[in-house]
DNA sequence: ACAACTAAGTAAATAGCTTGAACATACCTC
DNA sequence: GAGGTATGTTCAAGCTATTTACTTAGTTGT
């Protein structure tokens, strides 16, 4: 977990080889089709160094060469691509209401998913079953000839900095749980990184770390659902994400909104998720909570009760995104969770409220560009399983 | 400013030396009178290293040896310090009201400081004024002696990030400001590192950057003053400070509290200005803009509209702080600003409210400490200065 | 008082990484 | 097809951290 660099940092020859290493390979992850000319202008490193760097990433199977490069007047380049074929990782989520989980390829692109529906009694059921859907992805054809990198599980709630243990998890009634423990009698033979983050973080992480060519300088994301969650990823290298002492930061669920307002199931009133989540919208509505939300909603859509409500959630998410933005300034907002499937009547005041007011200090200046994911089912375990690429490439487990 | 470590990180071998010996610094820094052992175990190099380094850090003059330490069964190491009687820094601060400055040893000592009432009316005649200052004060005796590292500034507003370009000061009426350029006539003397930052953010940078012994992970500094900022610092060896992408993090004031509230300058309704900062108390109190605030309601501090407003305003600045718990769940909380000088019916309200309520998720753990400043008049100059020492010390210009 | 012990710090040889310069390669233009 | 230009490689050289052996300084035990 959150590999805390914050002793002194300091290295040798060692270290100093590894980190150009982890410099090239991100670099042509984040841009295929470099060439070692390419590479050598922008990290500051000469022809020589980043040869003899990318000649070993090729001999272990890191990357691959591609084409040559049209020439600009001398030899060309050859392009460099990461070796995508190679290798795999696993990401889960533990979600209110499903497991879903994935196998990636180190591009991000998503090699075999799954999800089922699966209310999470207890951590250990929960483990044991998530265990068993792991093996069977690991069992299928498209993966099941690639070498594994590891496994990340995102999951709802707080997580205490540095270790492998959920706080509490509201939604689901736990707390204190040491999850990956629970997981690994199940999963003996899996072996490399393992690492337990919040769900929305790892969203956030793996929004920034598998996106290619120009990337956002940090970005945030909002995880709608049955509650409300962010992430903030920041940096192109190995993106940092903003954890909190406590594992509490991107609780904007219980920040304040409406002083004096409802009661929140923290006890505190007038919390952000007494007027935008899953469980404010169906407190107003009266949904029973065994009903699926989106399902029971959707022929309702056009009752004037409905829409008033999801007009008010939506305003009120785009007031919290406002906060978010003159708070944290990201310079990319992506919204996603399980209630961006109720349509436009929830979205449409969420990005109207938010792109009417975030110019209101600077005048007008660059956007901030505010985007939905369009499905976002496997957005949370495909962040997972960035995150074990990043440990891998960054960590001392290679080279 | 903000030298943009957005490329990818690679290094050669002296990047590796400069690497290390900065670290050897910070930890000396850090923590007075460690031997070369300790280092050397710290930061997980050999003895070799360690003692190499800190004797060309001796010749520098960046360090002093002092007394042997208690020998714990073999050879006593020597203490090493910080040589604090070569250097100071410079930094500023332009307020609303006042202009404000000091010289500070590496240490963080204030050598010399000075304030004076004005009032910022153009850009160019604010940077004669400070110029002039500046020079008085490098002429005084407890610096004349010392050889300059540099001099920050801090504004009271959002920074344009990777340029010394002040946005907007909504409070001076400043727009797109290149204060620095504007100094740079006036003092053409003073070399080293010259940089400017929104005063929360230098104001957090220097509260966790001159602290010794053990330092809390990372430090969130709420400026309350004519508006209200903060500035959040994160990381033990050299912090980095959350800016945004337009410098706009921070800019807490204009978060939305108060759906359907009352109208801000910004333009927007609700904003926590509107119930907590010297303009809306001013507002509410009738008090003219060119009294002195606190001066104004020292005598009127037992009136009951005056007590009922500063309660407000104090309970509303709790909400905020704790919506910033819930946001960024820094280690460490700093009250600062011309406000604190109101005393405890202002501030009361608001350490108590934060208090009550911040262990609503999480339960009963580990407190957040939220600290007042006692005088907050040199916090946000003095942390500018810190950003210089740490610019020289991670920077390129030295070694 | 003196030897044995322990840990801190230093010196010189060694290992390993990046570099610099010369060289081979590949395409373009005239 | 010759000259030009930029890419990529090779290998000796330079620099940094390490290894190993040694010196230094204080403690402990007899």
């Amino acid at each position: 977990m959150a590999t805390s660099y914050h002793h002194q940092r300091a290295g040798d020859l060692n270290f100093l080889k590894r980190l150009n290493r982890s410099a090239i390979l991100e670099m042509v992850r984040r841009v295929p089709g470099l060439t070692r000319a390419d590479i050598a202008t922008q990290a500051q490193l000469t022809k020589a160094t980043v040869g003899s760097g990318v000649q070993s990433l090729l001999n272990q199977g890191w990357l691959k060469e591609g084409d040559l490069q049209k020439s600009s007047g001398g030899r060309p380049g050859r392009a460099l691509h990461l070796n995508d074929d190679r290798h795999y990782l696993l990401g889960a989520e533990v979600g209110v209401h499903r497991l879903r989980l994935v196998a990636c390829a180190p591009s991000g692109k998503v090699l075999e998913a799954h999800h089922e529906p699966f209310i999470p009694t207890t951590p250990e059921s929960t483990a044991e079953r998530l265990a068993e859907l792991l093996q069977q992805l690991m069992r299928s054809p498209a993966v099941s000839h690639r070498e594994n990198l590891g496994m990340g599980v995102a999951l709802p709630g707080p997580i205490a900095t540095g270790e492998a243990l959920l706080r509490r998890a509201p939604n689901l009634g736990w707390r204190d749980v040491r999850f990956l423990d629970l997981l690994n009698p199940h999963l003996p033979e899996l072996k490399g990184v393992w690492l337990m983050d919040n769900e929305a973080k790892s969203a956030a992480f793996g929004e920034l770390y598998f996106r290619t060519g120009k990337t956002p300088e940090s970005l945030l994301y909002v995880s709608a659902g049955t509650g409300i969650g962010s992430g903030m990823a920041e940096g192109s290298h190995s993106p940092l994400l903003t954890r909190g002492i406590q594992g509490l930061a991107g609780e904007i669920g219980h920040t304040i909104l409406q002083p004096g307002g409802l009661y929140c199931h923290c006890g505190n009133r007038g919390c952000a998720e007494t007027l935008v989540s899953g469980w404010s919208i169906r407190a107003v509505l009266g949904i029973d909570d065994k009903d699926d939300l989106i399902q029971t909603l959707g022929p309702r859509l056009q009752e004037q009760e409905v829409i008033r409500t999801l007009r008010r959630a939506g305003e009120a998410l785009g007031m919290l995104i406002l906060n978010l933005h003159h708070t944290q300034n990201p310079a990319e907002i992506v919204l996603g969770g399980s209630l961006t499937q109720l349509g436009n009547t929830f979205l449409e005041p969420a990005l109207t409220y938010f792109e009417a007011n975030q110019h209101r200090l600077l005048g007008t200046t660059q956007r901030v560009p505010l985007r939905v994911v369009e499905d976002s089912t496997f957005v949370a375990a495909r962040g997972a399983a960035a995150q074990v690429l990043a440990r891998v490439i960054h960590g001392p487990e290679l080279f």
